[in-house]
This record gives structure tokens, sequence and C-alpha cells, in this order.
DNA sequence: TATGAATGAGTGTTCATTCAT
DNA sequence: GATGAATGAACACTCATTCAT
């Protein structure tokens, strides 16, 4: 790939998390070429159909997201770590692209970064439970289902920040203090 | 209005429910006719708008929460009775339709149901807190925002009944015991 | 008929008039029926077709035309009862319903009722042809086409009255004057 | 614009002239695109609103005939430019489509060109009077009205030609000879 | 290779006409 | 005989996707 046809896909996908980011995938293809500033027919050869343009668009975000937790998983205060890990999976919109219609369009590039991410996130998980930050008995998927639900509902909601951040804080002591 | 008419208005509205809760406002009208077994005239001669549809729908499912919250207000266990509430919420989807656009598009009887609701789910939250299940500086706000995010969630994501069970537990003790 | 059905047909026929006068035959049949204070299908049962109640408002208005011209040809006047049945003609707007798409949906009874409307209108212009108000070349076709003009153009871009009044004096002038 | 797409632009606004000249804005933009030989969103991708496809039509029938007005302001003889320009006018159906639903529609540039047509069809006016053609009260209201109204009467009621000839020539003497 | 014009299926909405009450 | 609810075909307009330049 030329240099230049590398660059024009960055900007498209970078375009994308904005525009699908805002609209859900009711965002317009068009509307993401606009803003990355390229045609229409330069959006449809670097991705065949929408839907792999939003996938590709959800493997960066996830890409992103697996960066931080690998570099959380050595942070010295494990319960800190566990804690800036979940307000920032929730705050940049970990999930903000889940709205597709149905999983079945996911790729497999999708599906293989999400489940490294999970892993990476269980590691952290792990260590915030082994330093008491977090119930024992409690699994990573509860606590995906909520960061998926706020980080949903924080970009369809735009609710204001001092409310989610209560909203965050009432789950982090709800993992440290739930029975099973 | 004859007695065919309201019969085809509610299974409209039953369809519209369905339809809107599993897709959003993204699903069509003309879905919520076939489903419903009308011609799509039929729908727009009962709402004369999509808007008004999804309204509608929405008005439905806050009326009939609203009859539980009152219900719940008079159960001799509040602790029980908050936790009743939160669950039902969550799970029946409080908020499936909340995907609207922009609430500049709800019509007034949408606000004022949603502000009756508010306020019953405000006199459950405050009898909890008094009976210590919730801490005092809790505020409907969050529950709120905690509620939406888990009631759209369920509807987008399905995830399986324990899991759901147990991120409703993280929150109930969450709500417990979070400190301000 | 039974007199109350007469009465029905009667308010539905001026609704009609007033509908379609005012905004040709775009004008919805519902509006038409709502204004006559009846149900749609009411005027269904009196006028199986759309194109059948335009229809019918016509030949009223021809009819009562067919009266007015009758009566000037009886006037002392011909060259006063001429230019009178030439503004009532415009302004009551003869042919206000023109508008029709196509003349082959007017019905035999509009046909025979406009040809003996035009028969009428003949003998008025002769007279006043006799009585020198009106150059001899000029034949009752041309008279047609600038009433009918003139009339349309009165319901369609309602001109100010005094202009309207010019307009039809130029024409009074030059039927007096034209040379073949 | 690539040289395609300009031809499109033409063949539409062709076909545009075409269909709202026989059926007024009533005539569907599908209808227009098949004429022609187009798809209905190439349409709409040139023209916005079905709006502002029945202004473009209209923007272009008037500069055209401008451009007639403003030459023959430059014709030897007033008298005879006075009524070729009515002629051309009437003929070519200056205001086939002026049976826009309401002028609040009509966009700024229609607006702007004819104003322009207005001014140059009032410089021939004047000249014509001055040469004695027309008579001095006469103002240019009353002769837009005639020829508006004959016009869309032309388009609508497709006159035999010798009748349409002869009512224009009815206007020319009434112009000439009318009393105010 | 990048562009932007063209496409056709789909969406919300209206309206003449038919049918159950 | 009158009512008003139901119907489906049509219309204006949008959007993901393909094709000529």
């Amino acid at each position: 790939m030329r240099q230049d046809a590398r660059e024009n896909r960055d900007r498209i996908l970078a375009a994308a998390e904005a525009v699908f980011g805002d609209l859900g995938a009711a965002g317009s293809t068009e509307e993401v070429a606009r803003l990355a500033g390229v045609g229409i027919a330069t959006v449809f050869r670097h991705f065949p159909t929408k839907d792999a343009l939003v996938s590709a668009a959800l493997v960066r975000h996830f890409e992103h997201l697996l960066t931080r937790a690998d570099a959380l998983a050595a942070h010295p205060d494990q319960t800190t770590a566990w804690s800036i890990l979940l307000r920032e999976m929730i705050e940049t919109g970990a999930t903000k692209l889940t709205l597709l219609p149905d999983d079945a369009n996911l790729r497999d590039p999708v599906l293989a970064v999400s489940g490294r991410l999970k892993t990476a996130v269980s590691a952290v998980l792990r260590r915030a439970q082994e330093a008491g930050a977090v119930r024992a008995r409690v699994t990573v998927e509860e606590v995906y289902l909520l960061i998926r639900a706020l980080s949903q509902a924080t970009a369809t909601m735009r609710p204001d920040p001092p409310v989610l951040d209560n909203a965050i804080k009432v789950i982090i002591a709800g993992l440290a203090t739930a029975k099973d």
C-alpha cells in the first residue's frame, strides 16, 4: 500500500470513529467521507462495506484500549489501576459502536481483538481482586456488561459529568462489596 | 372510537414496543404494521407521525412502570421494594425506547408521564434510604442513569440472565455503600 | 331519494365548490366531507368517484351561469348585459374547476350543460355584436378562451381587484375594436 | 462539475419544464426522472428538493425570456417589438409553471430573475406607449395578469392556434384603446 | 488510484376508495 | 342510509453501493 493510501485509511478510520461514536451506526458513510476529506468511493475502496468500516473502527478502538490495559497491568497500585481502566473504558466509549444491528456482522478481526482485550481486562481485574478492591466472586462477564452499558448510555444520553462520575463510583463500590 | 379500532390501536402499540424495543427508533413503521397485521395507513391513522407512535409506546410503558412504582411504595419492606423496582425497570426495558434521536422530539405527554414516573421512583428511593438500604447522598439522577444504561444494554446485548442478575446485584450493593 | 339525502347532496356540492375552487382538483375529498359536515363514505355514496364529484360541482356552476346568461339575454341594454356577463363569468370563477387532469374525465352531463352554456353565451355575444359593442368577426371561441384564462388566473393568482378590473376593461375594449 | 453531470442536469431541467408545464407542480418527480432517462436519486442529487427543481426550471425559463426582452428593446419598431414580446411570453408559457402552491416556496433566485424580467418587460412596454401602441394609463401589472392568464390557459387548455391568435389580437387591441 | 456522479431499494407520509358497524 | 376505520398505491426524499472519468 502506498503511503498516501495508508494516510487516507487512517483519516477515514478516525472520521468513522467520530461519526459513529456520535450517531451510532445510523451515521452515514458520506458524512464519514466528508469529515475525512476524501471522496465517497475512496472510503469504499478501503472498506468494501459499511459494516466493514464500522468493524475496522471498532478494532482500532479495541486496540487502543488493549494498549491501555496492558500498561495499567504494570501499575504499582492495582486498586487505582482498576478504577482508572474502568473509567477510561466507559468514558472513551469502549462500546459506543456496539449499536451494530447484529453481532453476526462482526468480522473475525473484531472478535479476535475483542477477545484479546477481554483477556487483558481480566488480568487487571484479577489483580484488583488480589488487592482486595473487588470481591472474589465477581467475573469479567458482569463487569463487561456494566462497562458496556454505561459506556453506551454515555454515548447516547450524554449525562452530566458529575452524574456519570457518581454512577461510576457506585459501580466501583458495588464491585468491592457485592455479595454473590 | 369503535371497538375494532381500539383493538387495532392496542395491537399497533404492542407491535411498536416490540419493534422499537429491539431496533431502537431505527425500526421501520412498515415493520410495525406487518407485525400488527394491519395496513401501513392504519398505523398512520392512529398515530399521525412516526414520532407520535414512538412517543405513545413510551407513554404506555411509562404508565405501566408508574403503576408498579406506586404499588411498591406501599410494600411493607422498603429494602425489598427498592430492589424489586430496580430489577423490573431494568428487565422490562424501562428505556428500551430511549434511543430516540433527541429529546426535543418527545411530545408533551411523554414528558408529563416520565416526570410523574421519576417522582414515583424518587419516593421509593427515599424510603429505601430511610430504611438504610441506600446511602443518603445518592440522588435519583445517578440511579436513573444506571437503570437506563443497564436496561438499554439488556435490550441491545441480551446478556445471559445470571450475568444480568449479578450486574444488578453489584449496583444494589454499590448504592448501599458508595461513599459520595 | 329521501329529503335528508338530498340535503346532504347539496351540502356536499357546495363544499366541493369551495374546496376545489380554492385549491383546484388538488383539494382532498376528505376536506370536502369535513366542510360539508358528513362522513367521507357519504360523499362516495353520492358521487362514486372524485372525478364524478368534481364534474357535478362543475355542472352546478355551469347551471348557475346558464341562468344568468338567459336572464341577461333579456336585458334592455345589450352592451351593458355583455360586460356584466363577462365580468360575472370571470369573477365567479366560471372555470375555476377546469384544472382537471384531462377533459376525457369529464362526464357527459358536464359536456351537455357546458354546451348549453356556450349557446347561451353566444346569444348574448351576438346581441352585443348587433349593438356594436363587439366587432362582428369575433367568435365565441376566443371570448371563451379569454374568459377561462382570466377566470383561472383569478382563482390561482388572486390579483388585486383593481388590477383585475383593468384587465377586464382591456378585454372589453379589445373585443370592441380588434381588427380580425 | 463533470461533463456528463452537466448534460444530465440539462436533461433533467428540460424534462422538468415539460412535466411541470403540462401538469403544473402536481407532476411527479419520478416522471421527470423517467423522461430525463435518469434514476430518481440523480434528480435529487442535482436539485435537493422538488421545490428547488421547479424553481430552477422557472429560472431557466425566465432567463430565456429576459434575453428576448432585452433583444426586443433594441428593435427599430417598438410597436412590433411589443406585440412580438407579448406573443412569445404567452406562447412559450412564461408562467406555465406558476401553478406553484404558494409564492413563499419560491427561492430567492426565482424572485431575483423574475424581478429583472418584469423590469425588462416594463421597458419594452414604455417604449410601446411612447410609440402610441399602448395607452398611457396601462400599467405593467394588468399586462402581466393578462399574459400569465393566457399563458397558463394555453398550457392547460391547448386551444387551437388560430383561436389563441385571435385572443392575443384582442388583447393587443384592448391595450391600444382601453379607456382607464 | 482517487474521484464524484448515478443508481435503486427503502422510509415516512398522503389520499382516493372499500368495508364493517 | 350514514359512519368512520382500513387499505394499498403513490410520492418526496435518503443512503449504501457501483461505475465512468
